[in-house]
DNA sequence: TAGATTGTTAATCGATTAACAATC
DNA sequence: TAGATTGTTAATCGATTAACAATC
């Protein structure tokens, strides 16, 4: 099994088989087939079959996947294997759940860092962690190997603390500020701004059903 | 200018036209091509004409479009040129950082009603809504006209807020649990769960470059 | 008129699905 | 052996991109 380029699309289904799996692993389930897992999360059997088999043959013909070696596999895919660190820059309200959110978390992925500019935030408490100023965060990074961060600040704040991530050698963003970030093209970053999403679901609202129909939006 | 079946990918990049075209607004540019718009998004230009005109002749050739024009023709496809009234399940920290996050939308869409059955959540306020039982959930919903809903509970109470959501008619739900949820199929589910979003940031961190090699992950 | 840029058709590319031999 | 299900190839489907006539 060589590795391809594997395409962003099925690289995004990955934590959502491991997602399923950890709920049946947590049944006591100990196998599973394409099939049932395609009924789980409509998809197509043959997709999944397909996604898995771009890293390797991980099931059993005739009888399906076992389920705690899946997992295994795909946590060693997405390197979630040991826990990766994460820093956190704005400690605001979204920031503290993230935070906590984090704690009951047991994907291995751990808030390890978090960061704010602003007086009365630096010095201050979430779980176990000090908010530490942004002067802070080379020496963090460097010395905990951190290589993902989160930006919880304001839009206007959000480039900025990019480019600090940026500058301190920061691999992956996961953005929740409504702004469009530029990056080298080296740096992947991911956008999780709920306002787009609401946007989305609004549009459904309105349109599902009329797939068939030769309405237009007019003045 | 007929009304095709419009594509997800489509849709999901409606507002993030919406939100270039808003900063491009704040910053008082009145025209914009879609050239620029691609160098701005990293997206093809044809790709932006050609998701526009699946709903009207938005531009105008040799100058681009206008920018403000296209916002409000955007808002209107998206539907949120009148406010979009939203409820939210689960008044903890994330419940909260959403309510708050809302103060500064531009984007016409409102949380007006937020729940949560803990006792010592119910009564408090979060800006300037008091959390309300679920029983109060459907009136709510009639009254306000809702037809949106956010989930923001822990992962084992998510599907039954779901179904609770389905059964008083709530048409489109973004659910921050990480958990996959079952609905009918005519309610539209959005997932926006962080870890997800982590997941697959960590694979490209150690499998960014790697698209030419012939690695694969074996035990 | 010359330059720019749209809307749209045709070409290309990539992702999903169907089908099936291999095999548990 | 019969039934189930994988891994994988081939067929299909859909989305992206290129190209260009229309026109501001």
């Amino acid at each position: 099994m060589k590795q391809a380029k594997i395409s962003e699309a099925v690289v995004r289904r990955l934590p959502i088989y491991l997602q399923v799996l950890n709920e049946l692993h947590s049944r006591e389930i100990q196998t599973v087939s394409s099939q049932e897992l395609g009924v789980k999360l409509d998809l197509n059997p043959a997709q999944i079959r397909k996604d898995l088999a771009y890293f390797g043959e991980f099931g059993r013909k005739g009888i399906g996947y076992d389920v705690m070696y899946l997992i295994e596999k795909i946590r060693q895919i997405l390197k979630v294997n040991q826990t990766i660190k994460v820093a956190l820059v704005g400690a605001g309200n979204l920031g503290h759940a993230l935070c906590n959110y984090n704690k009951y978390s047991k994907d291995n992925m751990k808030i390890t860092a978090v960061f704010d500019d602003h007086p009365d935030k630096i010095g201050t408490r979430i779980n176990n962690l000090v908010v530490q100023p942004m002067s802070e965060l080379e020496r963090e990074v460097k010395e905990q190997n951190i290589r993902i961060g989160i930006i919880t600040v304001p839009a206007h704040e959000a480039q900025n603390v990019a480019n600090q991530f940026v500058a301190v050698g920061i691999e992956g963003i996961l953005n929740f500020a409504p702004a469009i970030l530029r990056v080298p093209e080296e740096v992947r970053i991911q956008n999780a701004d709920f306002t787009r999403e609401l946007l989305s679901l609004a549009y459904y609202l309105n349109h599902e059903g009329e797939e068939t129909s030769d309405e237009s939006v007019m003045d």
